[in-house]
DNA sequence: TTCCTGGAAATACGT
DNA sequence: CCACGTATTTCCAGG
């Protein structure tokens, strides 16, 4: 089947469809589609998307020039693909809206080389919506699902999902997509039997061991990717092959094709590609291992373009063309091969209504604020949730700390319109928010379930849709969500993935919303949740730190910071320790505990005297718990600060500077150290607070520009607000405000993110690329837009080209400082040095790079 | 009966 | 190649 598809689209290489989009809904059209896609597809000059006004939209994206991606505007010959019969509005929106969006409405690709595009092989793959071509119904239901997201412009689509939200949306939507990923989908009880297994099975064990018999190496640092992915893998080209993992095989692949991860992804790294790799990538990123497994999957997957997808498609197909695109691509398309399962074929009339406009691809870095919109994460997730296996039943949803189930709400939308809150798994490392390759987000149902939800696939991602209804006050109740573990074997061997899973457990839930606007351009935010831990394991021994009594103190130290959390012991370490930008020590000291004091769920510590009383500016430090050799927290963040100055917190802008940057600076970042886990509460504060401080830091641009960008030329405003708020605030105030809650969002993911950048160096990018690329494309973790970023360390330090491209991070930097004057401020954003990159490095050691190591 | 879980045995993986 | 320690997955059993 898919082999036919694929050849019946394969068409695609030539680019020229013309498209019947139009519809929100995909899912029939997706069949109408794929029958006759018609995209048109023009080469035309750059000005394409800007044309419109739209073009601004990209907002927070971009800035002019830049795209969403990162990836400057293709200045050079472009494509175009048109779609016809869209929405108006979508492309206006999309226009504004990110690369992905547009690739609803038009999508421009500058070629590199047109064979790269031409590939068939590539497109296919990526594209190929294959599902469809597998199943040709369960597939396309998936695929119109992504479709309709990536296609349809939300806007419109959703907002009348938002009527239908609860009823039908799920219904289908959900079972299938659930489903589909999971074993529950499938009918047969045991999600992999079904389908995948076969698949599998037949390609490989089911199980394959060790996928690669020499495994990855855990580094992020690219340690094991490589190997696994071997020739084709170098690309990364995700797109390829999703499939590459056995199980995945058909059924996520076909899913992947999913037009829409591959749009959006496709699109970026189609620019990225264009911008930077280009050619070269493509003859390699296709790498033979690639094409073969395309076909294969393809036939098996196949990817076709989906008429529907078409754009997508063409995207995706610029994608696997491109080397470079390829590796942006990959996470999410790739991803794919978890998506899953397709569903019931012909659920998706359902989904219809949820339709999601193409959207900025998710590994997009969105603010959390832009305007007067704010989505914030009201109840945060617990610390530790079990993800379950497909082997095994749900675990049930991720539940709040305090009970209950974590609550997201948008603030200061007044439209009557009911809007969709996506929500997906992210990575909780260090390096750029984007979609976390070895969990998924599953959808819970059931009489305990109140809300309703809806799957769906973007880019081999799974999102949830959650209606936000105006009579809610925009706020939802997230008791729908539960996450599924895919095994690492699978997601290690697909094609473009370059993460590890091993000690990858941690993960971020990560919400959307689109909001169109009159002007038609869509605003889209993003916040992320506090780290959830997912392992087994790691839930019960490793000590987990939630909240810290104290952020600052004066070099003397001796004050007290009571520490809550999990799974601290009676012989528990409190840690604090100085890092290099380069990650080397430079202190490290164990803090004194008061034992009687402290119980498994705190511990009250007794601050340190910093090992330079003689601080002119803050010094940003870390400490964590220590529950034994390979049992400690992720970093938390601390700032010393000079005895009578105020400490401020800023966030280290890259991560690099980190103790030394704030000195350098000047501005002192503190770093919250809860960030984390406080997140919500803390983050806002922080950013703000960073920010001010930041400013004349590196860090930030990212976020300050993503902030700008991405809030957009309408919204950016807000963004601008927020950066320029922390400063006042931070200065003045000196620790953090909270203020800006709304804004605070932001502010989280970037905090959050903080550590990863600078912690891991380039290098470990590098090795990590593959996953970097994925992610690394997501130049920024922050919040915002695409736009980049931090990226700049990131990227820089990513290694490898591909993700970088998505980034964009010169220009976008540029630009997006350009933007919001406040840029400058530099909110960077900081990553976490979630404990990941301690753990890797840690145990990888290996990793040269490892920052922490140093 | 299905869904949730908590536990823990099997496996894998790395050294 | 084996042993060990740790991490990941699969199973089991109870509510």
């Amino acid at each position: 089947m898919k082999l036919a598809n694929k050849n019946a689209y394969g068409y695609m290489p030539n680019v020229s469809l013309s498209l019947p989009l139009g519809n929100p809904c995909l899912p029939s059209q997706y069949h109408s589609l794929q029958s006759s896609p018609t995209i048109s597809v023009s080469v035309s000059e750059p000005h394409t998307f800007d044309t419109q006004d739209d073009v601004r939209p990209a907002g927070y994206y971009s800035s002019s020039s830049i795209r969403p991606n990162g990836a400057p505007t293709l200045e050079s010959p472009r494509i175009e693909i048109t779609a016809y019969g869209q929405f108006p509005e979508d492309e206006v929106e999309e226009s504004s809206l990110p690369v992905t969006k547009r690739v609803n409405s038009i999508v421009t690709l500058t070629l590199p080389s047109a064979d790269g595009y031409r590939d068939p092989s590539c497109l296919s793959p990526t594209s190929s919506i294959s599902s469809r071509s597998c199943h040709s119904d369960a597939s396309s239901y998936e695929s119109s699902f992504s479709y309709n997201y990536d296609n349809s412009p939300q806007n419109s689509p959703w907002q009348s999902p938002s009527v239908s939200p609860k009823g039908s949306t799920l219904a289908l939507p959900g079972d299938g997509c659930a489903s589909g990923g999971s074993p529950r989908n499938s009918p047969t009880t045991s999600p992999r039997t079904s389908v995948t297994d076969e698949t599998w099975l037949a390609q490989r064990n089911s199980r394959p061991n060790s996928p690669c018999g020499a495994k990855r190496k855990y580094n992020f640092n690219g340690s094991g990717a490589p190997h696994k992915h071997y020739p084709y893998s170098p690309n990364h080209s995700p797109g390829l092959s999703p499939q590459t993992s056995p199980r995945l095989s058909v059924t996520e692949e076909t899913w992947l094709p999913n037009t829409n991860q591959y749009t959006n992804s496709a699109i970026l790294a189609a620019i990225n590609a264009l911008t930077t790799d280009g050619m070269a990538d493509l003859g390699e990123g296709i790498p033979m291992k690639a094409r073969k497994t395309s076909l294969e999957h393809s036939p098996t997957v196949s990817l076709k373009v989906e008429p529907g997808g078409e754009e997508l498609s063409t995207v995706q197909l610029c994608e696997d063309e491109h080397p470079t695109n390829r590796l942006s691509l990959k996470k999410e398309g790739y991803c794919g091969g978890f998506l899953d399962v397709p569903q019931h074929p012909y659920s998706w009339s359902k989904p219809k209504q949820y339709v999601s406009p193409s959207l900025p691809a998710l590994d997009w870095q969105l603010p959390s604020s832009s305007g007067p919109y704010s989505l914030q994460i009201e109840v945060q997730p617990k610390s530790h949730h079990r993800a379950h296996y497909e082997t095994e039943g749900s675990r049930g949803a991720v539940k709040a700390l305090a009970g209950g189930h974590p609550v997201v709400q948008l603030h200061g939308y007044m439209e009557s319109e009911p809007l969709t809150l996506q929500l997906f798994i992210g990575t909780a490392d260090d390096r750029l928010l984007r979609p976390h390759a070895f969990y998924q987000v599953h959808r819970i149902t059931g009489k305990t379930v109140s809300t309703p939800s809806h799957e769906a696939l973007h880019n081999n991602t799974k999102v949830l849709e959650i209606p936000l209804l105006p009579e809610n006050n925009m706020r939802a109740i997230i008791d729908c969500a539960g996450i599924l573990k895919l095994r690492n074997s699978d997601i290690e061997l697909r094609k473009g993935e370059t993460d590890i899973g091993r000690k990858n457990t941690r993960v971020r839930m990560v919400f959307r919303v689109h909001i169109n606007q009159a002007t038609g351009r869509t605003v889209s935010l993003q916040v992320a949740s506090n780290p959830i831990e997912c392992s087994q394991r790691s839930a019960q021994e490793l000590p987990l730190v939630d909240k810290q009594s104290l952020e600052t103190c004066p070099a003397p130290g001796g004050e007290r910071m009571l520490l809550e959390g999990h799974n601290f012991q009676h012989d528990s370490k409190v840690v604090f320790v100085e890092k290099a930008q380069d990650g080397h020590h430079l202190w490290e000291t164990e803090a004194k505990i008061e034992r009687d004091a402290s119980k498994p769920n705190s511990l009250l510590v007794e601050i340190p005297p910093y090992r330079n009383q003689r601080l002119s500016t803050p010094v940003r430090v870390n400490f964590y718990v220590c529950n034994g050799k390979r049992k400690r927290s992720q970093y938390q963040r601390f700032t010393y600060v000079p005895a009578s100055v105020p400490t401020i917190k800023t966030e280290p802008h890259d991560d690099y500077d980190a103790p030394l940057l704030c000195a350098q600076h000047g501005s002192t970042l503190s770093m919250h150290p809860k960030s984390y886990f406080p997140s919500q509460v803390m983050t806002p504060v922080m950013t703000s607070d960073l920010r001010p401080c930041v400013v004349g830091g590196t860090y930030s641009v990212s976020q300050q520009r993503l902030a700008a960008k991405p809030s957009s030329p309408s919204t950016s405003p807000k963004l601008h607000d927020l950066s320029p708020s922390p400063f006042s605030k931070c200065l003045p105030a000196g620790p953090a405000v909270p203020h800006q809650s709304p804004q605070s969002p932001v502010p989280h993911i970037s905090i959050i993110q903080e550590t990863p950048g600078r912690y891991q160096p380039p290098s470990l990018y590098a090795p990590s690329s593959s996953s970097s690329s994925s992610q690394p494309s997501t130049p920024t973790d922050g919040p915002f837009s695409p736009t980049m970023t931090s990226s700049q360390p990131v990227s820089d330090n990513t290694s490898p080209g591909a993700q970088q491209h998505p980034k964009v991070p010169e220009r976008e930097r540029s630009p997006l400082q350009e933007d919001g004057s406040p840029p400058t401020l530099a909110v960077s954003i900081k990553q976490e040095p979630q404990e990941l990159d301690q753990m890797y490095l840690d145990d990888v050691h290996t990793l040269p790079t490892s920052s922490l190591d140093g």
